[in-house]
DNA sequence: TGTACATCAGTGAACGCGCGTTCACTGATGTAC
DNA sequence: TGTACATCAGTGAACGCGCGTTCACTGATGTAC
């Protein structure tokens, strides 16, 4: 009886994911502390006291741990925002935006060097593959975003009149759009885009340094952003 | 008579300053081709057909090489915006907002590694000194940005009310702005602030590869994007 | 319960690489008489 | 115009560094009888 039942994994199995899992976490340590040069397999391996060579037992190369890494980085942001979001009842769309907003500039200045392995290409000439959970992310993102927009639907596309087709879209996410958001014009879409990048601005110019040199209170500019951007939907502001 | 007159530069010196002015224009050409670390003394020595050891002789450092480079490449996009700006007559805000915004995509597209350089923070732990030729780029950028917003106020301080103090921001910004822009409230240094981050955003998104995954013309969305910032700042759409 | 074997995580040494930086030097260019 | 000297741009070899990656190996853990 003290014995536990058949394991779902093995013990050597549940070693394996456990030393997997701190590879990343050192990995994720070090990148916050030194910026991507920092992620390499040798100050990993010398953090958790074993050999370089012995990374190789778990990841093909640094590029597919750094993979691993931008995926989970990103999935972490995602579950940050949504959080956020729901949070926020969902009859009130603007609150939900503002909620989004500010959650993510709260995980980027947190995470300033995840967000960079995110957003920026601290690994030059990196590429995430196609089905990557970086993919999967970037699905969650444009999911919430058009949501976020498709609550304010129609009101915002009469204040923000667009000519976007479906055909200015990668497939994959008209068919999710479609799929999730029925009878959502493809304005939307592009609204959701330029909520994106609205959102994207200020956050990665704080994150970089740039705006902490001239405004002492980049989080009233970020909400007067929000505010505005709020009311650029159509939506009462707060 | 054939002789010229006594040259402001020796042989010697001219000879130098284009060596230093060619070392630059190589490593700018490295980054363009291969990303933030391309720029290597040896590979711009293997380029230019000399040793290593000699770009000592213009350069203390890759530190400082990278700081000129930053501040040329800075001061390009500048110069390329105040153009686009300047091609519009004064007389139409709008159209010079909309100008200086689109002058920044196209010269960001065209440069996608200076933009890198600038903006970014491809080489981990470098910061510009303080009176380099990046923080002369950076003011003539904030004047740039606050002469357009000055140009919609007082219409566009009353569509944006905000709250600002001249505290806010920088001191050295502030003595620029009310030097300038004599009568200019803080609210309108906080607008432009805003207005630079929302032009920063989709090209920053664009230009890292994470806007052309899900739109096919980025160009529309940022046209859009403009032409609702105009909008927001009480100024006819265009 | 005890023995024989298979698995496999991690070692440690080696590979070749490109990097920034230093330094004693060579050889051409410019200057003074 | 010609000679003697000073300047100085660039050489090439060397330094020590950290990196990704490979590979034959050891030794502990797990499995089968």
């Amino acid at each position: 009886m003290g014995a536990a039942a058949a394991p779902q994994q093995s013990r050597r199995a549940r070693l394996r994911a456990e030393t997997s899992a701190e590879i990343k976490a050192v990995a994720l340590r070090l990148l916050g502390e030194g910026g991507p040069d920092a992620i390499s397999l040798r100050a990993i391996a010398r953090e958790m006291g074993m050999t370089a060579g012995a990374i190789y037992g778990y990841y093909d190369s640094r590029d597919t741990l750094v993979t691993a890494l931008i995926g989970d980085v990103y999935g972490s942001l995602l579950t940050a925002v949504e959080a956020a979001r729901d949070a926020v009842p969902a009859d009130d769309p603007a609150g939900r935006i503002v909620a989004w907003g500010l959650a993510l500039r709260a995980w980027a200045l947190e995470n300033p060097e995840g967000f960079r392995l995110v957003y920026g290409d601290p690994v030059p000439g990196y590429r995430a593959p196609e089905d990557s959970p970086a993919a999967e992310a970037n699905h969650r993102a444009c999911a919430g975003l058009t949501g976020l927009v498709a609550a304010a639907w129609p009101r915002a596309g009469e204040v923000q009149p667009g000519t976007a087709e479906w055909s200015d879209f990668d497939d994959a996410l008209v068919r999710q759009v479609q799929a999730e958001f029925p009878g959502l014009p493809p304005g939307a879409v592009a609204l959701s885009l330029r909520v994106w990048a609205r959102m994207h601005g200020p956050v990665a110019l704080e994150v970089y340094g740039h705006l902490g040199r001239q405004a002492r209170d980049p989080e009233a500019l970020y909400r007067a952003e929000l505010g505005d951007l709020v009311r650029s939907l159509g939506l009462a502001g707060a």
